[in-house]
RNA sequence: CGGGGCGUAGCGCAGCCUGGUAGCGCAUCUGUUUUGGGAACAGAGGGUCGGGAGUUCGAAUCUCUCCGCCCCGACCA
């Protein structure tokens, strides 16, 4: 993309709203627009961003072997009525009448509409296991929307829902949602730790929160700092190997991490005292068990093959979409703005023309350009008549991870710049190993 | 919903107390000179001062009312 063609308003001041890091910059960086409390509108560079996590995701998932799907914003009251959560809810469901002045609500979790949707079409236990999910826009009326996309009213969720014979089975579904959560984090550049937590209104007994430590982040957590030493890394993993997501689970279940909800003070003092820790954390997700509630409640049974009828053992896992971009700002950024992961960056690497209207230098810039693209990247080129520190101060705003600055000083030698967001260092190379370095660094086609 | 605050140009703000018909910085546009870390000069455009009502000769300014937004708390992916 060319800078000069993008839509990119970077903002120099602070709007004034913001207060946390993560808002200040998406806002400066031209990614989101706040259309009222707690709703925002997603900018290109944004939605580009949100569209590389929703993908990951979704690899992620489908490497599971679960199965997307895609289900309603809006839903009637009725199912709710049905599994008794109508009421209960409360007020933090919009809730919308349509013309005929049926009771609708813009839906804040799927359980119900999942459940109809298996009880019509299942009915044998031959065609469990089964897992649905899908990435779609839930809207909680929140008391009190802050902190931009991290605390949205309106939010893209992944949502999953695992339908199981038995409890066993379910359970290892459980491990098995457990084990590629932390896969998707970590391809996005987030330790997110999974902490036992509280089954909350969607209820059940087993269930862990995924946390990435912050400063800003809301929940309060309590956990032995050895957990911040695990990293799952690039493991052949068989999801369909019980035994082997039952050891992962435990390899980083088993060392104490818990937030407040559960906190135990007793058992927290068991540990060696210079490994007690307590921080904040961001939730980027949740997984639960909650055995037969909605198959009970909403007379989702199958054939159990000897005559019979179970209910189903059901799960749901949940992975805040829109809310990770704000906990990876969070986790990864400086004073001169965002730092993105390699595996979310909206664009590869940046490319800096120093002397914009320069033959010699345009011409470089071109050719450095088209050679990523030829070679499957997806190169930000800032082709704007400006001066190079408002083209570095843009580049280091939004944030990716590499730049190549090309200018004719480095021309005369036949080499561009290098450089790392990160580290700030610089290497000098001919243009023609800058392209391979992209490739290295991301692996072939991008 | 309780407590606090704000709403004036795209963004950040002053003006309000003590009424006299709107200003600063950044951004934008034009021109000139510039160009290796947010350029300089000259000029230009842009605001029914959140909406409504009231007081007054006159309201951004005083009063009432509605709306929106932010912060602290209780709630949540």
């Amino acid at each position: 993309m060319r800078l000069s063609r993008y839509f990119l308003p970077v903002l120099k001041e602070t709007p004034a709203d913001a207060q946390i890091v993560s808002h200040r910059l998406m806002l400066r960086a031209g990614m989101i627009k706040q259309a009222s409390a707690g709703i925002y509108s997603w900018l290109p560079l944004g939605y580009k961003v949100l569209r590389k996590i929703e993908q990951i995701v979704h690899e992620e998932q489908v490497r599971a072997g679960h199965i997307a799907m895609l289900m309603p914003t809006l839903q009637s009251a009725d199912l709710w009525r049905e599994s008794g959560r109508y009421d209960d809810y409360g007020e933090e469901m919009l809730r919308i009448n349509d013309r005929h002045g049926r009771d609708m609500l813009y839906g804040p979790t799927n359980e119900e509409l999942i459940t109809d949707i298996f009880r019509t079409h299942v009915s044998s236990y031959k065609d469990l296991p089964l897992t649905l999910y899908h990435v779609q826009w839930k809207f909680r009326d929140e008391i009190r929307p802050r902190f931009g996309v991290m605390r949205g009213r309106e939010f893209l969720m992944k949502d999953g829902y695992n339908f199981d014979i038995s409890k066993d089975a379910a359970l290892h579904a459980y491990n098995r949602h457990l084990v590629s959560y932390l896969r998707t984090y970590e391809r996005m550049g987030l330790q997110a730790i999974p902490m036992r937590a509280d089954g909350g209104p969607i209820g059940g007994d087993y269930t862990h929160e995924f946390l990435v430590l912050a400063e800003t982040g809301e929940s309060e957590v309590f956990y032995d700092s050895a957990v911040t030493d695990l990293t799952f890394g690039d493991r052949d993993i068989d999801y369909d190997d019980i035994a082997q997501c039952q050891a992962i689970l435990e390899e980083f279940t088993l060392l104490y991490a818990r937030t407040d909800e559960t906190h135990d003070v007793a058992l927290f003092n068991e540990i060696p005292e210079d490994r007690r820790r307590s921080a904040r954390g961001i939730e980027v997700g949740q997984i639960f068990y909650f055995g037969t509630k909605y198959s009970d409640a909403m007379d989702a049974s199958v054939d159990d093959g000897q005559g019979g009828k179970v209910p189903v053992h059901m799960g749901s896992h949940g992975i805040g979409v829109s809310r990770l971009l704000g906990a990876i700002i969070e986790a990864s950024h400086d004073d001169k703005g965002i730092i993105w992961p390699e595996g979310v960056t909206p664009f590869h690497c940046g490319i800096v023309n120093l002397r914009q209207g320069d033959a010699g230098t345009d011409a470089a810039c071109e050719t450095l350009y088209g050679a990523l693209i030829a070679r499957g990247f997806d190169p930000l080129y800032d082709d704007r008549e400006e001066r190079a520190g408002a083209k570095f101060a843009t580049m280091d705003l939004i944030g990716l991870p590499w730049r190549i600055t090309v200018g004719p000083r480095g021309l005369q030698k036949g080499v561009v710049e290098f450089t790392s967001r990160r580290s700030g260092e610089s290497e000098e190379m001919s243009p023609e190993a800058a392209v391979d370095r992209v490739a290295a660094i991301y692996g072939k086609g991008g």
